[in-house]
DNA sequence: TAAAAAATGACTGACCGTCGGTCAATTAAA
DNA sequence: TTTAATTGACCGACGGTCAGTCATTTTTTA
C-alpha cells in the first residue's frame, strides 16, 4: 500500500478551498485550471475527485445546504404562526445569511435549464422533495391548528413555487428589487384570504 | 458600392435557418461552426451579423415572440372571465403551440442565471414589462368588473411569478409533471378566494 | 532490528483535440 | 476599379487524458 487519503474528506476540502473563487467569479467563468490552482492541487488531481465542474458544485451545495438547514430548523422551532413560518422558509431568497447558497443555487438552476443531465435533475429533485416536505408540514400544521382553510392544500405547490418565480424574475430582470417586501406582502395577503376568520387587507 | 445586403433581413434569415438545430440540440451544445454550417454561411459571416450565440438567441426569440403575442392577443379578446384570461396567459408554460418559444425561454433564463450580462438583463426586462403590463390589465379589468376583490392588486406580481416558478421546478426536477393541471387548479382556487362573492372550493 | 527493496496509490503538468473568435484574401456587384 | 460581402485558415485558450514522478507502506533480507 501507499498513501491513503480520505477521498470523501479531500473532496470536501477541495470544494471549500475553491468556494471563494466560485462565488466570486461564477462557475461558468472559471477554468478547471483556475479552480485547481485556487484549491492548491494539479489539474489532474481535480479530475481524481470530480468528473466536472458541476460535480464540484454538488459538493459545495451539499456542504452549505447542511448549515442552512440547521439554521432554518432552529428558527422554525421558535416560530408560532403559519405566516411567520412561511416567511422564515422564504428567507432563503433574500436574506444575507443564505447569500452564498443562493448564489450556488442560481448557477445550479442555470445549468439545469441549459443542459439537462440526469444527475443534475436527480439532485435537484432530492433537494426539492426535502424542502417541499418541510413546507407541506407547515401548511398542514396551519390547517390543523385552525389558522388556515383546508382549501390551502390545493395551493401548497403553487405557494411553494411563487417565491422561486419571484426570485428568478428579480435575478434575470431589473424588476422586483425589494424581494423581501414583495414576498412578505404576498404571504400576508394570501394568509389573510386563507384565514378561517375572513379578515382582509 | 458593391453588393448591398439588407442586414436586418439577413439576420432574420440566419436566425430562422438555424432555428431547428438550436431547438433540437440546445444553444449551449452547439458550436458557432455548426450553427454557421446549418445556416449555410461561413463562420466569419456569422460574426458579421451576431457577436455571439446569445445574440442569435435574441433574434430568434423576438421572431417567435411576435407570433406568440398575436396568438395570445387573439385568444384574449374572445375570453370573457378573469380566470379564463389568466389561463390563456399561463398557457405559454405548457401548451404545444408555445413549445419552441418556451424552449428558447429556458435557454435564455439559464444564460441569464449563469452569466448575467447587461444586454441580456435589459432584454429580459423589456419582455417582462411587456407581459406584466398585459397581466396587470387583466387583473385591473377583473377588479373593475367586480369579479375580483381590490386586494388582488397587492398580489399581482406574485400571481404572475407563480406559473414561472412552477415551470422552473417542472423543468429542473422530476416533479410537477402535469403543469397544466397544477396551474389550472391554482388559478381556480385562488380566483375563488379572490371572488367578491366568497365561494370556496 | 534495521535498512534496503518492492509495491502502490496520489499526484502532476505536458500534451491533444476542439472551440470561439480574427483577419487576410477572395468574390462579385456597381 | 472600387468596395461591400464573404470566407476558411489560423491562433490562443480551454477541457480532459495519461505517462511519469513522488511519497509512503509493506516486504524482504542481512
Amino acid at each position: 500500500m501507499a498513501i491513503i487519503v480520505d477521498k470523501t474528506q479531500k473532496r470536501r476540502d477541495i470544494a471549500l478551498a475553491s468556494r471563494d473563487i466560485i462565488l466570486d467569479k461564477g462557475i461558468q467563468n472559471l477554468t478547471i485550471s483556475a479552480i485547481a490552482r485556487a484549491a492548491g492541487i494539479g489539474k489532474g488531481t481535480f479530475y481524481e475527485y470530480f468528473k466536472s465542474k458541476e460535480e464540484l458544485l454538488f459538493e459545495l451545495v451539499e456542504i452549505l445546504m447542511h448549515a442552512h438547514n440547521a439554521r432554518i430548523e432552529a428558527r422554525l422551532e421558535q416560530a408560532e404562526h403559519t405566516p411567520e413560518k412561511i416567511k422564515i422558509f422564504a428567507d432563503f431568497f433574500y436574506d444575507e445569511e443564505s447569500g452564498e447558497l443562493r448564489e450556488l443555487y442560481k448557477m445550479f438552476t442555470g445549468i439545469s435549464l441549459l443542459s439537462p443531465q440526469e444527475e443534475m435533475k436527480a439532485f435537484q429533485t432530492e433537494c426539492f422533495d426535502y424542502y417541499y416536505a418541510w413546507f407541506e408540514k407547515i401548511i398542514e400544521a396551519g390547517i390543523e391548528r385552525g389558522e388556515l382553510k383546508p382549501v390551502t392544500r390545493q395551493m401548497t405547490g403553487a405557494i411553494f413555487a411563487t417565491a422561486k418565480g419571484m426570485f428568478i424574475i428579480s435575478e434575470t430582470t431589473e424588476r422586483n428589487r425589494d424581494l423581501k417586501h414583495e414576498i412578505h406582502t404576498y404571504v400576508d395577503t394570501l394568509m389573510a384570504l386563507l384565514a378561517c376568520e375572513g379578515e382582509e387587507a
